[in-house]
DNA sequence: ATAAATTTAGTACAAGTGTCCTATTTTTTT
DNA sequence: AAAAAAATAGGACACTTGTACTAAATTTAT
């Protein structure tokens, strides 16, 4: 099988862009390492905007189809981490974009409100994971008014953050530092966590030795 | 009083990073608006990067004298929120830096060390300020191993994306984001104060009629 | 097979950037 | 007042980038 010049093309930008951050990455980069020429590169992408636009399609089509799959309404606790390492994955594996968001949807404004979609999804996936878990008696009630809301946007935030606080405070890169992070973004939840939940949590984590060990911030933390 | 021309530069430079992003800005925008020329502007920095790194630096010395006049151990639940407030403010001031931080420390990897010190710095200070809530009784004793742990690093990383968070869901500026987002700050410890810590931080919001008020959180939200 | 469409190479151009250098002018020191 | 240092202007240079264009090669359709 043959892979058509556009999809190399997005391949090779993709691993550049994730280690020399968008702004070190240009359509003669990647024309260079593919062998190609620049007319022939800018046939394909008219810029590296495009490719940058490309690329976070691809991002938010993995992600779609990523909640698709998750839709079943009764997950337990186990699943729940499952599904956030996952969708850290799929960030992971775009991360240039998280690290660089700022800049670039300053360049291509539609990529800010289309962004804005994903994160209402996202977040309405919490929402419904957490309802769930209090109904099922693993999560408390809320004791404060707004509490949970206000859970949910501090989640997202540190959904957002995870991958730019990988890069200040990691040398590691790759599969620890999703688990790491999918790890950290679970604990979140503990302490709203019944006894139940609890024991349902810790459980999770004998079943899966991989979650235990983990990383541990270095000098910094 | 005349204020040096190193000083404009600074001025100057700081507000066109903020307004346009650390990557539209270069030594001839900055010397066109100060009808300097370029040569000029390089014989007080060298490159923008210079500029960059010292605008960190008086970033890093705001930050630390605020930190030393903060030094009394026995503060109540309003001066905490304050302190929050104040360190927000100083963040936002030089906002560019927060939002461009990975693209930056890349260029310029001193600064990566060198803010690993501000985090560790900001880090104790909380962990610190939730120690003396608990033992004045306003805040929970932890009822889940490691769970003030988590919380620290969770509150580190919403203060990191905090701003980068309100360039993307918010078009307001100023004021109003950093009161925004400082309560935002605060209420993640709202789970775990006591009695008496709520009646307390219901008191400190009666007080101040302007951190009640604030700002909600749009479509997106 | 032949015409048409797609894909590729190669190159030229204008704009912007950091760097470097020289020549004045202004300020400070002696 | 004379000498030294600091500050400013102006511009040349090499480099990179996105863009645009032409011509050749390859694939696809008829």
């Amino acid at each position: 099988m043959n892979m058509k010049t556009k999809d190399k093309i997005l391949e090779v930008a993709l691993r550049q862009f994730n280690e020399l951050g968008a702004d070190q990455v240009s359509i003669r980069t990647i024309a260079n390492e593919l062998q190609i020429s620049a007319g022939n590169l800018c046939y394909h992408f008219k810029n590296t905007d495009a490719i940058i636009f490309q690329l976070y399609l691809n991002l938010a089509e993995e992600m779609g189809k990523m909640v698709e799959v998750v839709q079943h309404p009764d997950t337990d606790i186990a699943q729940m981490i499952e599904e956030t390492e996952l969708t850290f994955s799929i960030m992971y594996k775009y991360r240039f974009l998280m690290l660089d968001f700022i800049a670039i949807t300053r360049r291509i404004s539609e990529l800010r409100e289309h962004f804005r979609q994903i994160i209402r999804l996202r977040q309405q996936q919490l929402r419904e994971g957490i309802e769930n878990l209090v109904s099922k008696g693993l999560m408390h009630k809320e004791w404060a008014p707004d509490m949970y809301n206000h859970l949910v946007l501090h989640s997202m935030m540190v959904a957002d953050a995870w991958i730019p606080n990988a890069e200040v405070h990691f040398d590691e890169k790759g599969e620890p530092i999703v688990r790491f992070y999918s790890q950290m973004m679970f604990s979140m939840l503990v302490p709203f966590l019944t006894e139940s939940g609890l024991a349902q949590y810790h459980k999770a984590l004998e079943d899966r030795p991989e979650w235990q060990a983990g990383l541990r911030f270095g000098a910094s933390f």
